[in-house]
DNA sequence: CTACTTACTTCATAAAATGAAGTGAGTAGC
DNA sequence: GCTACTCACTTCATTTTATGAAGTAAGTAG
């Protein structure tokens, strides 16, 4: 199977893997987070080679989460912008930072999140909409359609 | 910039993304989530070749993100369980597989999460622990600590 | 004794990343 | 009007990594 392949699967955290699953592409978007708006930013805030930066950057246009925007004319200057649809990715970078935190942070938080209706450093949680209770893995299990059902059990069969 | 320098950065989402910012881990781990157990089943389920499968699950061993058990010695047979290190990556699988539920979904949700306390498919979301309102993209702004600015301005610097 | 299952490893080939260098449009200073 | 510099990339040779097919080893089932 091919990363491609994965674009034919069912699941949707399968096809959102495949758009977003690599190193490059999240560290973009992580700084873009953090405020990176221009090329220049984004390569040297990522590490990424300019080679790579350029491709990621058309593939998430073209996706559709970000856009780049011509912001002078004279110079041509161009500034990348998450899109809506870019900025609902937040909650899978802030997952990830926060996992660091706990884990790789040695008690260090490099970077904090504030809550601009509290005004106070936050650390968001996954909650129950429903009754409101934090969720972490334990607290769920899952349902899977008849038809991502089928779809497994047949995966890797050969006939 | 290789990946392994990712290490170093003092962003813990740098340093997540470095260990889990790869298609076949987060495959791995959202099928691990579904509850697969076994070399095979994580196989055919992720699609990746036995030799990524078994690169990939030594690394997230190493991590400490899951554990490698024995259940029959004869036949030999093992399993791969998650560990609470793991499992804290929830949120991070779940935060993906919503993002495509509402992207790319179709109005088809391949996989509903149940709460187990309320009974019910539900959306988690993220929320401010304090004040218990949702949080998105737009709610937050972020204050880096001083070190982890230093590190910003002078990457990409010569001298 | 043959076929089959689980859990991998090995290997040749293909694809992708890296790092360095180069390009082109324009500005800034002298 | 020449040199240096910035931004936003592209090109290219080399290295790294992934892919797909095949093979291995330990054991069970008939």
């Amino acid at each position: 199977m091919s990363r491609a392949d994965l674009a034919q699967n069912a699941c949707t955290a399968a096809r959102t893997i495949e758009l977003f699953g690599d190193e490059w592409t999240l560290m973009i978007l992580r700084e873009m987070f953090l405020g990176g708006r221009r090329f220049d930013d984004l390569q040297r805030q990522t590490g990424a080679s300019p080679h790579i930066l350029s491709q990621r950057l058309k593939r998430l246009e073209s996706i559709g989460v970000l856009r780049r925007e011509t912001y002078s004319a004279h110079p041509p200057r161009h500034e990348y912008r998450l899109t809506e649809k870019g900025r609902d990715l937040w909650p899978v970078v802030v997952s990830m930072k926060l996992w660091g935190d706990k884990w790789l942070g040695h008690g260090v938080t490099p970077v904090e999140i504030i809550h601009k209706s509290c005004g106070r450093p936050v650390i968001p949680r996954m909650t129950c909409p429903d009754c409101s209770q934090p969720m972490a893995a334990h607290d769920a299990r899952t349902r899977l359609s008849p038809e991502f059902e089928t779809e497994r059990s047949a995966a890797g069969r050969q006939t």
